[in-house]
DNA sequence: CAAAAATTGTTATGTTCTATTGCTATTCTG
DNA sequence: CAGAATAGCAATAGAACATAACAATTTTTG
């Protein structure tokens, strides 16, 4: 049950940020399954929370999610009662946290800042503050 | 077009992980695509150049991938001719490059490098030699 | 202002990746 | 040797994500 003799894979950084990001994100996911959402359901509240009367189509935008992927994962927060939407004009819906939004996004605040700490802790403490400033400038541009 | 007024989601190391490699390995994805290998394609013919004669199980364990959605991987590896199969006992199978897989390899390595060659140049400098390591830590573990 | 262009929300559908289950044959281990 | 573990495989299920098309409604601009 011994690693292979030569891996040369975890040298390349492409390899090693997508290891690493399946691996921690596994991690997140059955942490917040057990409130019932998924990763990007949080994302979500967390941004509905942050920018109240957002329209899908922002949020689909700064998430980069399609548009059309959005009707159900919006639908099942509506669902569940967690958000709420309300018409800006004619064809915009504003979105809004539900009282109970608010509870269920606590929770999930958190699992997420200790699972955060959990994995930053797991970052030999010369590399940690690197870390957020490294992976950060490798997509916020030219999006 | 603008971005959302609030979007503390960068500032989650977890979030900002899923976004870097999402967004690495679509570009990289579409390099490798125009010589006809997907990443895991790639990553698979740079464990069998490096380690000749494994097999699929243990690449399946170094690579975390299922032992089951190993199958049609080799498979397509092998129909592409890039690879070949020697049986080592009655139930393991060696793993070997040939020569085309060899060729093919040489192209996907150039392709690789330039790749991640202009992936480390977009971080910052200061921060550029903390990434592979602090990647590293967050899975090559309880592996 | 009117025509053209762009945006929003949506449905329907397809692709791709990955996990699960179960099976046979073989090898390893106590 | 008997039981446990391993290798390879098939079939299938599910989740995540992409594409295409559409109607209704703004927004832009000539």
């Amino acid at each position: 049950m011994v690693a292979l003799m030569h891996d040369p894979l975890p040298n390349y950084p492409g390899y090693a940020l997508r290891r690493a990001a399946t691996a921690t994100m596994a991690e997140l996911a059955t942490r917040l399954a057990d409130i019932g959402l998924r990763q990007v359901d949080a994302s979500t509240l967390i941004l509905i929370s942050a920018n109240p009367g957002v329209t899908g189509s922002a949020l689909a935008r700064s998430l980069d999610i399609r548009r059309a992927n959005m009707v159900p994962l919006l639908k099942g927060l509506e669902d569940a009662g967690l958000i709420e939407r309300v018409p800006i004009d004619g064809k915009s819906l504003g979105l809004n946290m539900t009282e109970l939004g608010l509870q269920k996004l606590a929770e999930a605040q958190i699992r997420i800042e200790t699972f955060e700490k959990e994995l930053l802790a797991r970052v030999p403490e010369e590399h940690r503050a690197h870390l957020v400033p490294a992976l950060n400038a490798l997509w916020q541009m030219d999006s």
